[in-house]
DNA sequence: CAGCGTAAATTGTTATGACCAATTCAAGGG
DNA sequence: CCCTTGAATTGGTCATAACAATTTACGCTG
C-alpha cells in the first residue's frame, strides 16, 4: 500500500534543538559562553537527561555546540563555521565528483576574490601578503605550502566581508584540502601555484574586481589539474603494490 | 592557565557515525534502503544502544538517515539535500544580514545560469518552461506564485549538473524561501518577476551562457529590493499595532 | 477461497538510575 | 608563594524498562 511517509522523526529532538536555542538568545549567551550543566538543563526543559542529550548532539553536529568531559558544554568561539561532515556524506553517497566540487569551488571564491577587490580592509590585505611569504618559505615543504595556501584562500573569503559566503567557501574547500592533504607527497611545480596567487592579491590589491575574479578562476583551474594529477599518481602507485 | 582544549568531544559517537556509514558503503545500501534494527545495530557494534543512537541521531540531523517509529531507520531519498538549519542558526548567532546571503545565493545562481545554459537538458528546459507558465497562472496568488519560482530556480540549479552547487543553492535559498513566505502576503509586481525570468530562461534556451548570468543576476538584484520592500512594510505593519 | 480485522511481533522513542572519566577548584603542605 | 592532592562538578557511557507506532501474520467471516 505504501501510504505517504509521516516524516514526524523524533519531534521531540527537533523541539529540544529549539527551545534550547530559544534559551541560548534568551540568555543572551555568546560565543565561548557555557551552557547550564546537562542534568540542571534536562529539569528546567521537563524532559530526561538523555533526551536533551538528543537534542544536544544534534546541536554539536551542527557545529554550533561543543562539549568537554568534565568542563561543560560551549557555544563555538571562533570564526562562523559549518561542519563539512554532511556535505561529504552526501557527496559520497551520491556519488559527487571531484570535478564538480572543484566547478563549485571556483564559482564560491571566484565571486569571493572580485568582493574582497571591492572591500579588502588593509589587514586582510596584510594577512594574504604573509601568507604568500609564508609560501615562498614553504617551496620545499609540500604539507607546509599546503598550509598556507588555505590560509591565503581563507583570508579570501574573509576579505569578501560576506560571512555566510565565507562559510560555505570554507566548507567545500576543507573536503577537497583534507583529500589533498593525502596525496600531495611529492613536489611539484609549486612556483606555478605561487605565482597565481600573487595574480590574485596584486589584482585585490589595486582593486580591480575583474581581474581578481579572471586570476582566481585560472587558478583553481590549475589546481584541480595538479589535483587530477595526484589522484592518478596515487592510483598508480597502489596499482603497483 | 587555559591549556590548549582538547576538542576531543565524545569520540565514541563520531566513530559510531563513520562505522555506520561503512556498514552502508558495505552492505551497499541505496538511498531508501533500511538499516538493520537499532537492537543488532549496537550489538553489532558491541556498543549500547542509547550510544547507538547518539551516533543515529547524529547522521539524522546530518539529513543522511531518517527514523519512523515502528518501521525502521532509513537512508534519505529522494534528490540529495543538505539541512538549512546548521547555516539558519550559525547566521542568527552571528548576525549575518540578509543582504549578505542574497549576495551568496547570487553568486551561486548566477555561476548555475552559466552553467544549465551549457548543460540543461531538453527535460530540463522543459520543467523550467512549465514552471513559467504555472507563474502566469499565479499571477493572483502570492503563495503559489512563490511556489512556482522556487521550483523554477530549483529546475534552473538542477540543470546546472553539478549536485554539489545545487545543493549549496538549495541550502541558502531555502532560508531566504522560508522568510519570504511570512512576509509576502500583499502582491507586487509580479509581472516583473515573471519577465525577468522569462529572459533567464531564454537564454539557457538558446545556450548564452553569459545572458543567461546576467539575466539571473539582475533578476536577483530585483527579488533582493522585493524582499527588503516587504520586510520593511512588515515592520511598519508591526510598529503600527 | 478471498477479504478484512484484530492481535502479536517488530522497531523506534523516552525515561530512570547508576557508574565512569575528565576537568575544575579549593584546601593543605612544602 | 607555589605546588600537590583530594573532593566536587560535569559530560560520557551503560543497563533496563516501559511506551508508541508500524508492520506482519493469523484467524475469523462472508
Amino acid at each position: 500500500m505504501q501510504i505517504i511517509q509521516p516524516v514526524r522523526s523524533s519531534q521531540n529532538t527537533e523541539q529540544v534543538v529549539a527551545r534550547v536555542y530559544e534559551l541560548i538568545k534568551r540568555a543572551d549567551l555568546k560565543p565561548g559562553d557555557r551552557l547550564p550543566p546537562e542534568r540542571e538543563l534536562a529539569k528546567q526543559l521537563g524532559i530526561s537527561r538523555p533526551s536533551l542529550r538528543a537534542g544536544l548532539s544534534s546541536l554539536i553536529s551542527m557545529g554550533v555546540l561543543q562539549s568537554r568531559q568534565g568542563a561543560g558544554t560551549f557555544l563555538v568561539d571562533g570564526p562562523p563555521a559549518l561542519d563539512s561532515e554532511p556535505l561529504r556524506l552526501l557527496a559520497e553517497l551520491h556519488g559527487f565528483s571531484y570535478d564538480h566540487m572543484f566547478e563549485t569551488r571556483s564559482i564560491l571564491e571566484v565571486g569571493a576574490a572580485g568582493l574582497a577587490a571591492e572591500r579588502a580592509t588593509g589587514d586582510q590585505l596584510a594577512t594574504m601578503a604573509e601568507e604568500i611569504a609564508e609560501m615562498f618559505a614553504a617551496l620545499k615543504d609540500p604539507q607546509q605550502f599546503l598550509v598556507h595556501d588555505i590560509a591565503f584562500h581563507r583570508a579570501v573569503a574573509s576579505a569578501s566581508g560576506n560571512p555566510t559566503l565565507a562559510t560555505l567557501v570554507e566548507m567545500v574547500s576543507a573536503i577537497l584540502y583534507e583529500r589533498r592533504r593525502d596525496t600531495i607527497e611529492r613536489a611539484h611545480d609549486f612556483n606555478e601555484a605561487l605565482e597565481l596567487h600573487r595574480r590574485v592579491y596584486r589584482a585585490i590589491r589595486s582593486r580591480n574586481a575583474e581581474e581578481a575574479r579572471e586570476a582566481m578562476r585560472e587558478h583553481i583551474v590549475r589546481a584541480q589539474r595538479a589535483f587530477a594529477l595526484e589522484e592518478k599518481q596515487q592510483l598508480e602507485r597502489q596499482q603497483k603494490d
